[in-house]
DNA sequence: CTGTATCCCTTTTGATACTG
DNA sequence: CAGTATCAAAAGGGATACAG
């Protein structure tokens, strides 16, 4: 196996490293829903509430409503409101939340070339005695 | 979590998009820490439980066994039990778990380069009026 | 159409004490 | 040292109904 140091050698072990320091974003953008909405907006520009909501299927208004909000803050999307009747809403993916894209290419072609590898290693621990997580 | 599809019902097999694959990735590795869990046995080779324990800081030992099982389980990581008293354990990152090493550092380098634009539109964001997000 | 408001349940996480 | 067991707390989501 191929050991991949993160810090210099002689820095290893002396507190240089900070284990948690991608936690902030993945709390951000790894929630429930938000991955699909940044990649849905990504790939068919702007789009409405309602369209959002059809295209995840089965998300609730109440957790569209927070996630949208949740990302817009962040300044990932935008939301724009047009004074019409019946009212029209868009949102559009920005720069910075296209900026996330190669996170989740890389994801979606990590998953495609080692999740059968992960089913293969979870049928061998299922298999061998070992206690299953809680 | 479970997975997600990025095609609306409606649409199935006529769209261009196939199904949300990042979401099982995302619940494998985004769960509470199993991103540093990962980081550290990437950067500092084979640790012990406890030394585990000390690099996260604050995680029970309920948890952490939990997630260290989930990791084995996955195949992320390797346990080996050495046959001493008082008890070794040492686990290991593998060659699939290191593979995910590209996401872990894009996710530190784009917190590193644009968590400040974050913080600058939640600012803006709480001085605009707008509703917080629950 | 675009959300809000409630209620409630499940899952997740933590605190603490204990064992081989 | 390396975990388990038990209890409690909290957070995250979902179902449903309703409002502007």
């Amino acid at each position: 196996m191929t050991q991949i140091p993160l810090v210099p050698a002689d820095a290893v072990g002396t507190a240089e490293f900070e284990p948690c320091s991608v936690t902030p974003v993945i709390d951000m953008i790894f929630s429930r829903w938000t991955t699909p909405i940044l990649r849905v907006l990504s790939a068919e520009g702007p789009l409405r509430f309602s369209e959002i909501r059809d295209w995840l299927g089965t998300v609730t208004p109440k957790v569209l409503t927070q996630r949208l909000r949740q990302l817009e803050r962040d300044g990932l999307i935008t939301r724009e409101e047009f004074g019409e009747v019946p009212p029209r809403v868009e949102y559009m993916i920005t720069d910075l939340g296209l900026s996330l894209r190669p996170a989740f290419d890389f994801l979606g072609s990590w998953s495609d070339e080692h999740m059968p590898q992960v089913e293969v290693a979870r049928l061998a621990y299922d298999g061998s005695g070992r206690p299953r997580p809680a």
